[in-house]
Order: structure tokens, then sequence, then C-alpha cells
DNA sequence: CGCCAGCTTGACTACATTCAATTGTAGTGG
DNA sequence: CCACTACAATTGAATGTAGTCAAGCTGGCG
């Protein structure tokens, strides 16, 4: 566990996006997809560009929420902490997703955000967002768009991966994974994270994985890499492939 | 089981609200709290008010999606079933809650929903939300409000009704039923809908509550309403009380 | 009054957790 | 480059908890 306080984050790397907005890998996705360039002109750009190595932490619960990110590249985990000291994940994010949209709304983030691998994002205040949302039909309507993705998910995570035995959870979450990847190849996150996102332990996690791969279903490349056949394992779930 | 199919909505019921709006119970809490008057007798009111009957069935999972219900009364559900055949609860709707608002973003509804108890609501057109929330600052906001609010709640169903033994998941159930109620008494749904809010059997969660109440941490009055010390449950699952 | 659905209880089984020990692996510095 | 360290993953054995199957019970309703 990297030893990083407070916001943790790189800010050599930040600089200003104005100019590279107009070049933005996630242009398509983002949240200033169909944005007029007028409009990001206008906004002359207090976005910064920067960059976050695995471990670090973005930001915490119950901070000030003042930025939203936007995520060019990587994966980072959203956790809340119980009161009985339990963690659980209860999303991942990557390219093309929004963290921290409730600065629009809240006053204060709702997780513990940390990078799963090295990250790259742009950083927005919330209040431009929230000017311009009221604006610019197109960004209101993005800016939804990503409400809405994120509750669908949420609810993925609820039917899909806390339902069901340790097989099957583990199964749904490597589909997924893989789905969610371009790659034959996906990111495989740590058997600790794995627990967390699943309701189950370590142990019972690497046990199942260990059973996948003697069945010949999963095949580990690295430590945080490995490849599937997702019709097979739709089969294990009686998931329509 | 009350066996309806469709929508199964009862449509003697529904009445223009363009006269009601102005004195909505839910006025304050409600997707068009402090919309101005004016804007509000613009849209004159295409939105219907409405009941539905206990076991009724609002709309299902993957049919066109057109209207977003405001919620008045009562408690629905909102569940989906996997390929496997096992349903999970995603979230209970109530009082001031917003049903269907995907319907502003998606083509589709994402859930089944079924009222769980007679419920009060209004019917309103997505179509219509749209349009003024581009032009409403404040219906933009309050929208985005009750987006947030879905997925806050579907991040506590994730950490707090998805995580622990049993009973410390009935208990937290128990807290967050009893707070989310401003009587003494609260509404407490059937064992097999708790078991699939919890991802529990209805055996489970049967000899969880009669655990309970053999401590005398819980009351049952009548079939579905009970009572609690929630300071005691609280201690139970170690939160601040 | 009797029926039925939902709730409860019991006995047994299957499964995940716990605790502990071992192996594997990535990173560090000599 | 290798040895060493620190941490992650794996495996085993014993325990505990929830699931399963089957049988009663209860209360509301025709």
């Amino acid at each position: 566990m990297n030893t990083v306080t407070g916001a943790g984050v790189n800010h050599d790397t930040e600089f200003l996006a104005s100019e590279v907005c107009q070049i933005c890998p996630t242009r398509e996705t983002a949240l200033f997809a169909n944005i007029k360039p007028k409009d990001l002109d206008e906004m002359h750009s207090p976005i910064k560009y920067m960059i976050c190595e695995k471990g670090e932490k973005l930001y915490g619960m119950n901070e000030k929420a003042e930025y939203i990110y936007t995520l060019h590249d990587g994966v980072v985990k959203l956790e809340q902490s119980l009161p009985s000291g339990e963690r659980r994940i209860v999303r991942l994010l990557r390219r093309g997703d929004l963290i921290g949209v409730e600065a629009v709304t809240a006053a204060e983030y709702q997780h513990d955000v940390i990078a799963m691998t090295k990250v790259n994002l742009c950083k927005i205040p919330a209040e431009l967002v929230l000017k311009f949302s009221a604006r610019s039909a197109e960004l209101h309507a993005n800016l939804m768009g990503k409400w809405q993705d994120a509750l669908t998910t949420s609810d993925i995570w609820l039917t899909k991966f806390s339902t069901g035995n340790s097989r099957y959870r583990v199964v749904r979450l490597l589909i997924w994974l893989s789905e969610n990847c371009h790659h034959e190849e996906f990111y495989m996150p740590g058997r600790e994270d794995i627990g967390n996102m699943l309701s189950l332990t370590t142990e019972t996690v690497s046990r199942t994985i260990a059973g996948l791969r003697r069945d010949g279903d999963l095949e580990l490349l690295r430590a945080d890499r490995a490849r599937v056949d997702v019709a097979v394992l739709k089969k294990i779930v009686k998931e329509s492939v």
C-alpha cells in the first residue's frame, strides 16, 4: 500500500487542458462529447490534465467535493467502509467514466477513490460543470446519461455480484471485466479487491479462481492480467451466450 | 401474488393533475418542488394522478419507457431477475421518490416495479420532464438531486445490505426501514422480499427475525408492521448511535 | 369452518470463513 | 545479477453459518 496522505496526487503532471481538450483521447465517450468547440472555448479551461499512480488515493469519503474527474485511462475503485471495519468496493470506473459526479449536487464525496492502475484523468471544477449544464443542452444530456450509467452499473453489482454462490459471483465478475475491456486479455484486480467487490474473503476468491484455472476456464498471464472464453463462462452461469 | 398482467394499473382512478399539483402532498420533496407556478401552468399537465393496489405491477423490465412517476404514498420495489431464475430487489422507493427516471435517458425500463402496499402516484410523460429540465434550472437541479439520491441508496444497499452475516444484514435493513419512516412503527415487507433484498433465503430471514424477537430487539405488531429500538439495533452492528 | 399462503421450526448438508502454514512473486539494494 | 525482503496468493484442516428439504403452524378470508 502506497502511503499517501490527503489527495496524494502528483501535481507536477498537471497542466492546462485548453489546447488538449480538442484532441482528447476520450472525446467520444467523455462528458464533453458533442459539445460545440465554441462552448468549449468559452469555458477557457481551468481544466487540468493529470496522472495518478497505482495505489494513490484521489480523494476520500466526506472530503469537500469540488472537482469532477473524467477518466481517460486506467481503473479506479470506489470504496466505502462500514463502522465494523469491513470495506466494500461499490464500483469500478474506467475509460470514459466520470469520477465524483456527486460534486455537482452534494457537498461531500461519498467514497474513497483509489487508483488500481496508473490512471490518466482530467480535473474539472464542479462549479463549471454545473454552470454549463444549465446552459448547454448537450452537456446536460451527457450528464444525465452518466448518472444513468452509474445507476445501471450499481444495479448490476447488486444483482450479479452480490447474489448466488462464490463460483457464480466470480464468474459473473470475470465476464463483466472481460466484456468491458476491448482486448482479449483483461485487467484482473488482486484477490482481496475482488473479495471486497463480491463480499467474499480472499481465500474463497483464491480457491474459486484456482478451480476455474484447473478446469481450463481461466488463463492467468501476469499477476493482474487474465484471459477467458466468455462463451464458456456464460454457460456456467446460464446466461445466454 | 396478485395475477396482474401488463401495466395492471387501475385506470379508473386517473385524473388530470393540473389543479391538484398546486396542493400536491409531496410538493416539498417531489420533482416539481420549487418550480414556479407559472412554469407549472405552462406544462398544462398531461400529468395524471393515480392509485395502484398492493401487488400490482407498475411496469416491467425492458418495457418501453415513456413515463416517470412521482411516488406520493406507499412503497414499491424495483426488482431484477437473473437468467438463473433468482430475483433480486435492488431498491425500495417511497414518498417523494421518483420511479422510472431512466425514461428520461433510456429507451427501456430497467426493472420490474411492483407495489408492496397501496400506492399513490403521479404519472408524468418523460418527454415533458426532459423538455422542461433543459429550460427550468430548478427542475434540472431537482432531477440531478434525484439521480444522486438513487445512487447513494444503491451504495447503501451494496455496503450495508449485501455485506456481513445474516444478522447484520437484517438488523441494518430494520434500521434503514425504521429511520426512513416517520412513525414509531414501520412497514415490514414479507420474509421472501426481505430475502431478495439481502440475498438470503426466507428461512434464514425468518430465523434471524425470530431471534431478534426472542432477544426483545424487535416487536411485531401486525403481519407487516413492526417496532424497534434503533439505538439497540445500532449497537448490534456497531454503528454510532 | 376450513382452506391457503406465508411464516416458522427442525434436521441435515453444503458452503464459505477462519486460522495457520506455505509457496510464489515483485521490488530493493548489495 | 542474485539474495533478501515484503507482500500477495495459495492451500489445508477445522469451524461456523446459511442453504435445503420437509414438516407443522398461523392468521386472514372466502
